[in-house]
DNA sequence: TTAAGTAGTCTACAGTTGTAAACTCATGAA
DNA sequence: TTCATGAGTTTACAACTGTAGACTACTTAA
């Protein structure tokens, strides 16, 4: 079901916005915002979330005005993305993909301070 | 230029074939290959190699038959894709990213060991 | 020389995506 | 009542993708 299901590019732009808020979202409040950080025609933004519906992410709920949810969470659906492209294109393994951005200067020494931090957690006492 | 042209998944298959050797390879072997792994008929893989072509990531050489070479590694795509990804799905932080490769449990304790030993290389003198 | 097989090109077609105009419907102001 | 305005639906259209048949050109065995 969902989790199989691509989201575009620019539908992840709505879903975004439903991420964000956790509640149910006015048609009106998504429009506005995609139509000043994207510059998109309120019909592209109410095509967008059409899809969306179509693809069973995404519900609305009637009130005085359509209000939408997200059906999935931003975590499932990152994790489900992940996975994929570590199948692609780390041969599977997501260990070649964290020592990518790690050779690629992608992790800043914070970064790997507070990962190897989070590593420690479990890592002693398993 | 070609890192920004996006490579679709069954094109990526071609490009698999042809960064695994990292000597041109003929058609013949490609759709040999592609026949068999994916059962693509041969004017389906010459249809992926024409469309790379169009996008300037694979170039060919004639010999008895058309050899074909990436334009770009593996690497360098498998970086500028995940960067998208980090950008699109983790709020831009790669560390974002593998903090939920290891909390989806995608890291087993090997790939933490080692990633822990790379850490600490440049960690160390830096 | 002729027919068969193989390499490569052209054309096609349906589904997805980005983008949006045109239209309909309700509702509140004049 | 009428008309503007905003919400939501329909339709559209080009680019990209997955998939492949049909066709052409070349080589080689009979």
């Amino acid at each position: 079901m969902s989790l199989s299901d691509k989201i575009s590019p620019a539908e992840l732009e709505v879903m975004h916005i439903l991420w964000e808020q956790n509640a149910p979202v006015s048609s009106t409040e998504i429009r506005r915002r995609l139509q000043t950080a994207k510059g998109w025609e309120k019909s592209t933004v109410l095509t967008l979330i059409r899809r969306l519906q179509e693809k069973g992410v995404l519900s609305a709920e009637k009130r005085e005005v359509l209000y939408y949810s997200a059906n999935l969470g931003e975590q499932e659906y990152a994790a489900a993305q992940t996975e994929e492209m570590v199948k692609r294109l780390y041969q599977g393994s997501a260990k070649n993909m964290v020592a990518a951005l790690y050779q690629g200067g992608r992790l800043t020494e914070t970064d790997i301070r507070e990962l190897k931090e989070l590593f420690r957690v479990e890592g002693q006492d398993e």
